[in-house]
DNA sequence: CTAATTTCTTTACAATTGTTAAGGAATTAA
DNA sequence: TTAATTCCTTAACAATTGTAAAGAAATTAG
């Protein structure tokens, strides 16, 4: 059940069992369906989750619009973590990509680790490391390429999501429109 | 000498103040000149620096095309992050855009005050946390607006930057180039 | 299986941006 | 102060993207 959240955690933090147990014991499963709002826009988004199998991605709603912001894959903690960490109400909406299944810690079970198990601040730190990491990579991408350059870094980086997501999405996530990044993907299969 | 630090970090970590000696134990404090370099290309970031007076910019060298990452003001926890994280040479650099008063905080002296200090864990995990909500600010202008509409944005957050930094520093800011931007202002003024 | 919906591509046109080059203004250095 | 450098704007043209609309293909729902 927890099995790869364990390993994932237990790469960057040294836990005892105990400690695992102690964790675990505030965590829950669950199973969403396709297209399922996790966060919606406007509420508060009070967990965090870890993708166990699955697809979920970080978008806003742009006037009718959707804009992805990020996309997580297994392994990942997914959340809109901004409304997460100041308990403030989203502007970003939190949805699978398709039927997923999450380990999900709620904030206040978090804030009980923080107090009785001091080593979740290490863990959390780290997380968000890598999460600022993450967004720097994504920011750099948009301020140093092209559009075009974007979709060949990411048909290389996430050459699996070409096939699970459709292209809309990847577009938005570009930055750019469904239309553009099919001229895009028209000229670059040409060459 | 370390009074707007001290003031800073209390926002986040109830430090008592044999704690705050401690960790003042490590840091010294650092005069630069304008355009000084902190963090050069290729070089690993071993230390983080608190910006007392003064700013700094994180930027990319694109084919010797200066690509501005961001601009830190007074008060803030400046570095390549991801290169001081992983201790892995950078791809940014660093550079005071003024004559800078920096606070310096080297990598070995945080991993010691990691040791002997757990609430360091704390403080950190919250500047990261910080520093990727600004990333996330940053990326969803780029993902929502236009060049024009990030302007907009800029001049209402930051309306002293106008002043204290060069119009083509800031166009790379917003990921256009000088041209565009003086378009821009030209359309802006006149509406 | 059929109908409805979603997804993807293509086209034509408008709008914006990038590029290159040039000149003037402002700042910095000698 | 003068000379050199940096900074900013403008212009013209090419290239790219956005927008709107239409239709084909694929997927989903009943």
């Amino acid at each position: 059940m927890f099995e790869q959240f364990r390993k994932e955690i237990c790469r960057h933090v040294d836990f005892k069992d105990k400690e695992l147990e102690l964790i675990e014991n505030g965590l829950c499963l669950r199973k969403v369906p396709k297209k399922y709002k996790l966060v919606e826009e406007g509420k508060i988004c009070r967990e965090i989750y870890f993708v166990n199998k699955g697809l979920m991605r970080l978008l806003y709603d742009k006037e009718g619009d959707e804009i992805t912001a990020f996309i997580f894959k297994e392994n990942l903690f997914a959340s809109s973590y901004s409304s997460f960490l100041e308990q403030s109400p989203s502007i970003q909406i939190l949805e699978s990509l398709e039927e997923t299944e999450l380990i999900v810690l709620p904030y206040d079970y978090l804030m009980f680790l923080y107090e009785n198990l001091p080593k979740m601040h290490i863990l959390i730190r780290i997380v968000a490391e890598q999460r600022f990491i993450n967004s720097q990579k994504v920011l750099a991408s948009h301020l140093l390429k092209t559009p075009e350059e974007r979709y060949w870094e990411f048909q290389l980086l996430h050459k699996d999501l070409l096939k699970r997501v459709p292209l809309h999405i990847i577009a938005s996530y570009l930055g750019i429109t469904p239309v553009s990044l099919s001229r895009i993907r028209n000229r670059t299969h040409k060459n």
